[in-house]
DNA sequence: ACCTCCTTACTCGTTGACGAGTATACGTCT
DNA sequence: AGACGTATACTCGTCAACGAGTAAGGAGGT
């Protein structure tokens, strides 16, 4: 964030959309909306004219000209600078080549997970199994469309995103049999500590240490 | 982000050490380190000291005294309240049970891949292979060298870590695969709009229309 | 002829995240 | 005994992100 002038990943998204031609904000949005670029990224239109300014304060984009239709409000409509163009393939270099460990919010549930009782966990990861598979499903319908009409370079990002949700359905799955089979190594010491209340001496002190994960 | 009353991750870590005992900010951070749940949850501590005070204001936790020792600034000692106790409960069956799309920036670069040549992609390619290589070597050692001292239920967000960290590497090794032996679909149009700079017609139509993803 | 609702096209104010800074105490190496 | 680093324990200012608000044009119904 301190290295690009503008780190909103909305910034590489209307850079992406204005290599093209030179665009108002608004149709920005309506491109990039009709592209599925929202989904893909995790674009939040609040922020749209904000990143745009900041955009033509760094040298990234410039305004071409102000129009007025009728009474409507003014459009800037801006064009990418050549220092956009740079910015905007070495940003894409860098999100290609250095992996950066992202947390999903799950995997913050999963390291408190011992706030809840081992039965309602089971309950819970059904239900978010079965969210997870409906949304498989979707992605993958639309997927299987789009690829009949489009080049797989402009799915790629799709194909992706399906291969991580496989492998999260693979895992969830296989931890609920295990919670079901109650083969989970511990599933009885983690039951009692919620059905007493107070937790085993073992895990009290592993707990004050707490240093073991170093 | 506007139900919970504090929308930061970091304040469920706070209440996951607080429900232990009564601590001062800095005591916390230095529990949290020492479990390595900074890198399980997304920490920055620049945010601790607010995060803090907003869980007081919304009555998540309460102060029960301040302490000074020698010369040393006051330390405020927080306790979790039973808000506080209902709030964390209530919070880890949402993101245990939710599942809500989070876009890696890996995913925004693959989106806007296309502006890259199809031979630079593999190098960087590469290039995130090996990182990722090792950072899994690394988390995997870890996880082996913990799971002899520690009940799995504390591990168990590193298993789901590793489980996608493995899909991501058999993913890309897939694509390097494809990209090396030049299997990719529409390649050799990606390559040749590289190389002359130009878009086919195919291509400039459906970026126009753009539309087609709906 | 009028009403209503959707789309177009932004503006503004708030909030919270976070980096960087600050200052003292303590241990330890020389 | 002095110096140097490291741990303790915060404070403050900035700045981007975003939700919510605004307001006119146009389409379609009655």
């Amino acid at each position: 964030m301190a290295r690009r002038k503008v780190g909103n990943l909305m910034a590489l998204a209307v850079l992406s959309v204005l290599v093209q031609r030179p665009m108002h904000p608004y149709e920005m949005a309506s491109m990039l909306r009709a592209r599925g670029k929202e989904a893909d990224m995790g674009i939040k239109w609040g922020s749209l004219y904000t990143v745009v300014r900041n955009m033509e304060k760094h040298g990234l984009i410039e305004a071409v000209e102000t129009v007025r239709q009728g009474a409507r409000p003014e459009r800037t409509i801006y064009r990418i600078t050549d220092d956009g163009r740079a910015e905007m393939v070495d940003w894409v270099r860098e999100l290609i080549s250095v992996p950066e460990r992202e947390r999903t919010r799950f995997q913050a549930g999963l390291s408190v997970l011992a706030a809840l009782a081992p039965d309602e966990v089971e309950r819970l990861l059904r239900q978010r199994l079965a969210l997870l598979e409906e949304e498989t499903d979707d992605k993958r319908a639309a997927h299987e469309r789009h690829s009949g009409e489009m080049p797989r370079l402009f799915l790629i990002e799709n194909e992706y995103e399906l291969a991580l949700l496989d492998a999260e359905l693979t895992w969830v799955r296989a931890l609920l049999d295990e919670l079901g089979a109650g083969t989970f190594a511990g599933i009885e010491v983690w039951r009692r500590f919620h059905e007493t209340g107070e937790l085993p001496a073992e895990l009290a002190e592993m707990a004050e240490r707490g240093s073991v994960k170093d």
